[in-house]
DNA sequence: AGCTATTTATAAGT
DNA sequence: TACTTATAAATAGCT
């Protein structure tokens, strides 16, 4: 890798016939490329065409070449209103009243972003900052209302479990036991006296591994 | 001359207005300083045609749109739709799309305003919060500097005003001492005398009414 | 097609 | 709208 030197070219025909076509791609791209930057940054309508030095057709539109046109051509041989119809006029000032619209609400927007606060006076800042500081406690309200009430189904969801595991560490208790007794006659009866129990075992700490990992795989965060 | 920071931008629709109207006019114009410098370096044929957003017409074309116009025409002979309706079938589309970013802007504006609160879940409520604060934080620092500013205005005129003031009592000392020594001559001549006396009484109190009314009513609150 | 040194375009500020 | 200036983007000249 040399030094590259780049100089400032003269726009003159590129005599050198390779250098003119890598040179008419590049930019071709190029202004294609900056067409299609100013339709969407401005909403605007863009068409260009391009006939190469050989005659080949290139274009390019943010919406259809020949729709362009065909409204290029409608505007260039000078349309009258009496051509236009009345509901081409309607549509038209409709689209206006709602740009307008637009514009102000886009302003105010902006503005309470933070945006063009220069634009105002010292009696709009301060109802601009009013009105922002109660938006900011009502969003904090309303974060506190949201997650005191996650909080809730936590809570509960976590007595549930604790619940959940209490009834199932009695059933284990009783089936033992009764497996121990007997060795087989009634083991078919357990909803019964799985609910009716009483919690005895305060805090049982003997829970078997498949049976604890099932229950909290089932305790989930957040809203249903 | 404040730093001028340039920053990369998105290529989204601008939202605020002057600032999309001096992208367009600065972006057009570079569309066509680059398709003038693509015919004449590539001896190619280029037309642009640019709709602004409110439906003015810009063109380019190396040679004439129109031949331009022709000539793509006759290599890309297509189907011709319903001519007349073409105007009006825009401005309708356009309609709708505004309708729908005016739907959506009011939306957000109303979160701004701390309204619809709860159709946002905790994620979106904690970036709004972040929102609003940077925007108070902003507002307040405004505010700020604009009350400063009035303040040193306000400082300002008072100083002047005391100034005014202690000329104009040592002007009606002297005034007062010539006409005692002498009941008449030297009275053409106070100019000179007055604006080349030095500060001798600093802080007079002896001001008549009419003349401390007249420089207070000068004194005024507020930015130019 | 890639790679950079430069030129050119242009966003933001006045 | 025009001017200014710092930065982003385009691209001329090579490989």
């Amino acid at each position: 890798m040399v030094k590259m030197k780049r100089e400032k070219i003269k726009i003159k025909k590129i005599d050198y016939l390779p250098a003119r076509q890598v040179t008419f791609s590049k930019r071709r791209r190029g202004i294609f490329k900056k067409a299609a930057e100013l339709s969407v940054l401005c909403e605007s309508e863009v068409a260009v065409v391009i006939f190469s030095p050989t005659g080949k057709l290139f274009d390019y539109s943010s919406s259809s070449v020949k729709d362009v046109i065909k409204r290029y051509k409608a505007r260039a041989n000078g349309v009258e209103k009496s051509e236009e119809s009345l509901e081409l006029q309607l549509e038209h000032e409709n689209r206006i009243k709602l740009s307008k619209e637009l514009e102000e609400k886009n302003s105010q927007l902006r503005k309470m972003k933070g945006e063009d606060l220069e634009e105002l006076d010292l009696d709009e800042l301060l109802k601009l900052e009013k009105l922002v500081e109660a938006t900011l406690v009502r969003v904090m309200e309303t974060k506190e209302e949201l997650i005191m009430s996650d909080i809730m189904v936590l809570e509960k969801k976590g007595t549930a479990l604790v619940e959940a595991n209490n009834q199932m560490v009695m059933l284990k208790e009783r089936m033992v036991m009764l497996s121990k007794r007997n060795t087989g006659p009634e083991l078919m009866e357990p909803s019964e006296s799985a609910t009716s129990t009483s919690c005895n075992s305060a805090l049982s700490l003997s829970l078997e591994d498949d049976c604890s990992d099932d229950v909290i795989l089932s305790l989930k965060l957040g809203r249903p």
